[in-house]
Formats: structure tokens, sequence, C-alpha cells
DNA sequence: TGTTTAAGAGACCGTTCGGTCGCATATATG
DNA sequence: CATATATGCGACCGAACGGTCTCTTAAACA
């Protein structure tokens, strides 16, 4: 790897905090210059504007959510409880992910009018991962771990978004206990309603 | 009403819609003053800086958006329907609110590493939402409408969560129907675990 | 090791930023 | 109606913005 292809790395790198805690908008070059001891002359080398670097940005942070989400859950063999995996590594966060919060959560809100290529970014990411749910969900159907019944693209919004949400609380509220919850909360829904049944089979399920 | 404070007034109409998209950081004098029609001696005569304008704004967005989600809730009588009443007016949001989305959402995410001012005004907004439906809850179960053991606070931030999460979720993948079941599912969330059993009161609750 | 190319510094660019202030005028008050 | 005050305009301010470009130096390569 030549000289220039590791500076940008790292550039990428000191960046995306940087721009996951203070936003698009709020980020200015001079903090750039000093996230990652550069001159003007030594960032724009690499890349063509600011936007382009924070959608490099964008990825290196989204990169890193994804596997501290996804950390350990190839690990578990049935399907409900890989879900519960990944719910608990998002609710722990403990997995080194880049400071200032979800990266998905900060540029879907700040970039979702304006800034097409941060949005492109963002749906992507959102896609992505609503995709790796719908996955699981679907492996564990086919497992008979999972009930026939359950749609796997609702399920995997209901996760995203109750996960999303109670962070958006936590942020503000300083309020760990809420993400706890919802936890609890989501766990006990993918026994009540997901997991297939032992045995009877006839409960009432999500329209 | 003195001339003054009625364009203090229409200042602040005319801002909220633009902090709202934009953002506090993406929103520029230059645009307040499109918006407002005044120029900057104009803005600046009722208010002391950028800062002071967008908490009002804030204020006068979030004020818009409460009284929207409270729409003829107290025309209901049982308070599981007026939980739900509250719920399809968030997600219908028909009601005339703020351009831009739910304030507390954007406003939450932009502010909650610096920003004072509005952080703080974010945060109060949450409380007084959360507490609103904390209420509610209360009501219902002094009525005994909602079951003895259901948890204010937590059965508020389930609410408040999943709606701001969902919400979250169609803003950037123009999806509605992400809305429409988050609706459905805190509604059946609502029927099975809140509401009051007609006969059998042996049911299993969440922690 | 000599030469070519890649990389970074930093002065510089025009523009826009949030904010100030003196002045003219509109509004309110006796 | 006269006067005092409240209001808005717009030129002006210094700083910071994103971005460019030339020049020197460091790395890569033969």
């Amino acid at each position: 790897m030549t000289k220039g292809e590791r500076t940008k790395q790292e550039i990428v790198r000191n960046a995306a905090p940087i721009f996951n805690t203070k936003g698009y908008e709020g980020t200015s070059l001079s903090d750039l210059m000093t996230a990652t001891g550069l001159q003007k002359g030594g960032i724009y080398r690499h890349f063509a504007s600011k936007e382009e670097l924070a959608a490099e940005a964008f990825d290196y942070a989204w990169g890193k959510a994804v596997s501290g989400r996804l950390d350990g859950v190839s690990d578990v063999s049935n399907s409900v409880d890989r879900i519960k995996k990944m719910i608990a590594n998002f609710v722990e966060r403990r997995s080194g992910l880049v400071e200032g919060g979800c990266p998905l959560l900060n540029t879907a809100i700040e970039a979702d009018d304006g800034n097409a290529l941060l949005r492109g970014r963002a749906r992507k990411a959102l896609r992505t991962w609503s995709e790796r749910i719908s996955a699981l969900v679907k492996e564990g159907k086919a497992k008979q771990e999972i009930d026939a019944r359950t749609d796997p693209r609702k399920l995997s919004q209901l996760i995203i978004g109750s996960l999303e949400g109670a962070l958006m609380i936590s942020r503000i509220d300083a309020n760990d206990g809420v993400l706890a919850d919802a936890r609890t909360f989501l766990n006990e829904y993918l026994e009540e309603k997901v997991r297939t049944a032992k045995r009877n089979s006839s409960r009432k399920r999500v329209s």
C-alpha cells in the first residue's frame, strides 16, 4: 500500500468521529485539519470535496457499527437467538464504534432534505441493515425456528425502528434505561410472536 | 398587541419551517431574511442571536406538533382509546404541523452534542410529551381501564421510541408503510398488554 | 543512486457567515 | 397634532467558510 493510500485511510479514520458528532454542516475544514494533523492541501489531494470525504467517513463509521452489531451473531445457532444477540449488541454497544452515536440516525436526520450524496449513503445503509435482518428471518423460517407467518420486512423495521427510537431518547435524556427497556420489550415480542411454538401453533399474529 | 410583537411572532412563524427543515447549522441568516422578508436589522431588533430565534422557533414548531397529536384525544372517553387516538394522530399527521418533520427528532439529533440552548428545549419537549402520555396511563389505571401493572414511564417511552424510530425510517426510505405498521403494532400491544381484561386478569406482563 | 512522480504545505481566493450600528421613518401617545 | 419612542433598513465589520494552486520535499522506481 502506497503512502498516499495510507494517508487517505487515516484521514477517513480521523474525520469519521468529527462528522458523526458535529454533523456534516457543523464540521468545518479547520476541524478536519486539526483532527487529521494535515493542512488543506494535504486533505484535498485525496478528496475532491468535503462532501466526498464525509461520504467516505460515513461508510467507515457505518461499517464499524454494522460489524459491532453482528459481532458473535454467527456463533449462535438458533435464528431467534441470533436476532436477540444482535439486539443485545446494539444495546450494549461496547464494541468500538465511532464516537457520536449511530451514524445512520445522525445522517438520516441531517441529510433527508438536501445533500443527496449523504442521503443516498444513509438510504443504502438502512436497506442493507434491514435486508440483513430479513435474511436472518428467512433462514429461521426455512429452519422452522421462526413462525411461518412472520413478515421479514415488517419485523426488521420494527426492530430497527424501536432501537433507533430508543437511542434518540437516550441521547437527549442521558437515560440508558430506555435502551434496556427496548431490548426487553423486543425480546419478549420475539419469544411470544416470532419463535416457533414448541407444541401449540394457534397464536394470534400481527396482520 | 404592538406592531413589534406582531412582527416578532411573524418572524418565528416563518423561521420555524426553515430551521426544522435545514437544521440550525444549515440555516443561514440570509435564509431567514428571505423567509421573513426582513433585513438583518429587522430580525435582530427582536432577537439577540440566531440561536435565540432558533429556540423560539423550536418552541413554536413543537407546540404545533403537540397540539396536532392531542387533537380530538379528549373527545374519546376510554384511556386506552385515547392513547390509540394520539398514535393515530401522529401517524396520520394531517394536522397542520411545521414542515420538516418532527421537531423533537430533528433537534434532538442535531443538538445532542453542542448547542446547549436547543438541547435544553429538546429535553424539555421530550419530558413534557412523555409526562403527558404517562398522565393518560395513570388516569387509565385509576379508572381501571388500564392494567395496574403497567409502568407509565416505560409505556410512554415505548410509544415515543417506536413512533420516532419509524418516522426516521420513513424519512429516508420514503416509505409510509413503516409508520402504519408501527401503529398497528402499538395498537395490538395496547390491546393485549395494557387494556384491562374484561374477565380474566391473569396475563403475562412485561418485567 | 539518479530520476521521476506522488504527496503535502500554506499562501491565497472570493464568498458567506453571524452580528452591529447609525439613521430614517412609522407608530403610538399626550 | 406634536412629540417621543419603537421599528426596520442596509451599509458595514472581522472572521471563518470551502476550495485552489504553486512550490518544495518525500517517496517510489529503474
